[in-house]
RNA sequence: GCGCCAGUAGCUCAGCUGGAUAGAGCGUCGGCCUCCGGAGCCGAAGGUCGUGGGUUCGAAUCCCGCCUGGCGCACCA
């Protein structure tokens, strides 16, 4: 059993001691090293149910408290009651042959317990190339689908196509129209519609494949064949990105499937089943002012055809069918107000509270030089994440859309990312692996052939050394909570965290060589694996070498 | 007007879901640097946590009001 675990029991039954069985213990890590390895809040949240001073309540935990040793070297009371934990040096450095022998799976944890849970993300329409917006997404929800891997969930990462709306309609009339144009034509982009070059281009292509005849198809027919390349041309170029950002997707959904399934009839039926639906002005409604809207939502238009939200419900629907306990949305900044609507439709058909929550993804800005570089996918003149990630490459892309919290104003800076300076937090992480791998390189010795087997760890004494070793067993705890968040960022700060640690344990301790070599380059072989898991985990490089 | 999100060091942001003296990076200032792999290393200054109240042993964190910014308020997606 861990030290935390061990604590945290001795302490429970040191409370029923004291005549409070069952305690909830909290055990935490103190940020002050002189506040020692571990400490409990525990006597000043039992001080109101004892009816004593917290301070008085501490002394008598401590005295009742059972442990050995080998364990914890002292136990001290402080502040308004907190009680801390000193461990033994052995304790302490013990943490690394268990990294190491953990190897790539360091960090993995339980919590989900094999759960299904889906994670719905990017899902852009097939109308276009996709943006630096998207990137954003992507960057982020193939992020939150790792960590809840390392934390054993069973996860399914989905992307949803709205092939069905108006978007697609416009995709269509603007591609018919470049197809117009392209044999001389006047033909005009409609209101709303897409100008970007791709569909000129396209509509150069299609040409070439069909021959000039295309052009003069009846429009209906025209229009028909469109859509479907156009959908079929962006889908794949979507896919060619996301393949080359590193975002693989285990099922594309698709909007014409909850038609083609009937889902959308079902949908309806057992809304109505709950009485969650009225007929007014013409159109069906939806009641969803009595699930926390503000507003009740039409369904069936009084022209006969759906809103939108029908097909998501339904889609929602079939999440929920499938099997998944929980459905985690990635949805652009501006969709959040579509959140309400959505939660309170899935509350009509009865789910659980906590089947689906969404992550609210902010707009990206990019800057360059200095100056902000413009975007606009109507407009046809976007920052596309093609453009992006060929420009600074993939891992300071990915690193630079993790690093911070996906609901918080972002500008992208070219530049940085695209520097090889230690400014650049993805190359200073980036560059402490590197580091440690080359000391196994100057050593002639395969990192992976190095184990803590008969090795005297207690030889790392230096406060440096002690302070990596914590770090480094504090990372399951790390993904533990940034996958409760759905927050990939905190990775990304315990790694910059990390190589700092390590990048100043480099600069003023030798490794090999030294009396400590053994025991160091087991310290150097865990620093690795733990910044080369958290790195694989975020979709980024760990290199061998910069 | 209503709703959601945000406001923390000069700048960019963390802050472990209510804990102890609020932390990093960049920038500034002062020292150091013949290295396993260079683009460094160490230290210092820098804060009314937007603001005013409330909750309690304890608040950047929870609740209410206000200010500022972003986004959203369709029988569009």
């Amino acid at each position: 059993m861990k030290a935390p675990e061990t604590i945290r029991a001795a302490l429970v039954q040191a409370a029923a001691r004291l005549g409070v069985p069952n305690v909830d213990v909290t055990i935490e890590r103190p940020r002050d090293v002189t506040h020692g390895d571990l400490a409990t809040n525990l006597a000043l949240t039992l001080a109101k149910t004892l009816g004593q001073k917290p301070r008085a309540v501490a002394e008598r935990l401590v005295t009742a408290l059972d442990l050995p040793p080998s364990l914890v070297r002292k136990t001290e009371i402080a502040g308004p009651g907190f009680i801390n934990f000193f461990l033994a040096e052995a304790q302490v450095v013990g943490v690394l042959p268990s990294i190491i022998a953990a190897g790539s799976d360091y960090g993995k944890s339980d919590v989900g317990r094999g759960r299904k849970i889906n994670v719905e993300f990017v899902s852009a329409n097939p109308t276009g190339p996709l943006h630096v917006g998207h990137g954003r997404g992507a960057a982020l929800g193939d992020g939150i689908a790792a960590l809840l891997e390392w934390t054993g969930w069973n996860v399914t990462r989905e992307f949803y196509v709205n092939d069905a709306g108006t978007q697609i309609d416009k995709m269509a009339r603007s591609l018919w129209a470049r197809v117009q144009q392209a044999t001389g034509r006047k033909a005009e982009i409609p209101e709303g519609g897409y100008h970007g070059e791709y569909l000129t281009e396209l509509a150069r292509q299609i040409l070439e494949k069909e021959g000039k005849g295309f052009a003069d198809l009846p429009e209906a027919e025209g229009l028909r064949r469109c859509r479907e390349i156009g959908i079929r041309a962006e889908r794949d170029e979507q896919d060619a990105d996301l393949h080359e950002f590193g975002v693989r997707f285990d099922l594309v959904s698709f909007e014409s499937a909850m038609y083609k399934r009937k889902l959308i009839e079902a949908t309806l039926a057992e809304l109505d089943k709950h009485g969650h639906t009225f007929t007014a002005d013409g159109a069906l409604w939806l009641r969803t002012t009595e699930l926390g809207d503000d507003k009740d939502r039409v369904l069936k238009k009084s022209d006969g055809t759906y809103t939108y939200l029908v097909p998501d419900i339904a889609y929602h629907r079939d999440k929920h069918e499938r099997g998944f306990v929980r459905a985690i949305d990635v949805w652009g900044a501006d969709h959040h107000g579509y959140i309400p609507r959505m939660r309170a439709a899935l509350q009509a058909l009865s789910y659980p509270q906590d089947f689906f929550h969404v992550e609210i993804v902010q707009l990206v800005r990019v800057m360059r030089g200095g100056e902000e570089v413009r975007f606009s996918k109507r407009a046809g003149d976007f920052v596309s994440l093609r453009d992006l990630f060929e420009e600074t490459g993939v891992d300071a892309a990915r690193y630079f859309f993790l690093m911070k919290r996906g609901d918080s104003q972002f500008v992208f800076d070219v530049d940085l990312a695209k520097s090889q300076t230690e400014e650049n937090p993805v190359f200073y992480v980036q560059m402490a692996h590197a580091r440690m791998s080359g000391i196994f390189r100057v050593a002639g010795r395969d990192a992976a052939s190095v184990s803590a087997e008969g090795v005297d760890l207690s030889v790392l004494t230096q406060p440096v050394e002690i302070e990596l070793v914590k770090e480094l067993a504090e990372f399951p705890e790390v993904l533990r909570r940034a996958a409760a968040a759905y927050e990939p960022h905190r990775v990304t700060a315990y790694l910059e965290g990390l190589a700092r640690i390590a990048h100043a344990w480099y600069h003023k301790y030798r490794v090999l060589g030294e009396p400590e070599e053994a025991a160091r380059l087991v310290l150097a072989r865990a620093i690795k694996q733990v910044l080369a898991n958290g790195l694989t985990l975020l979709g980024i490089r760990a290199p061998e070498r910069m």
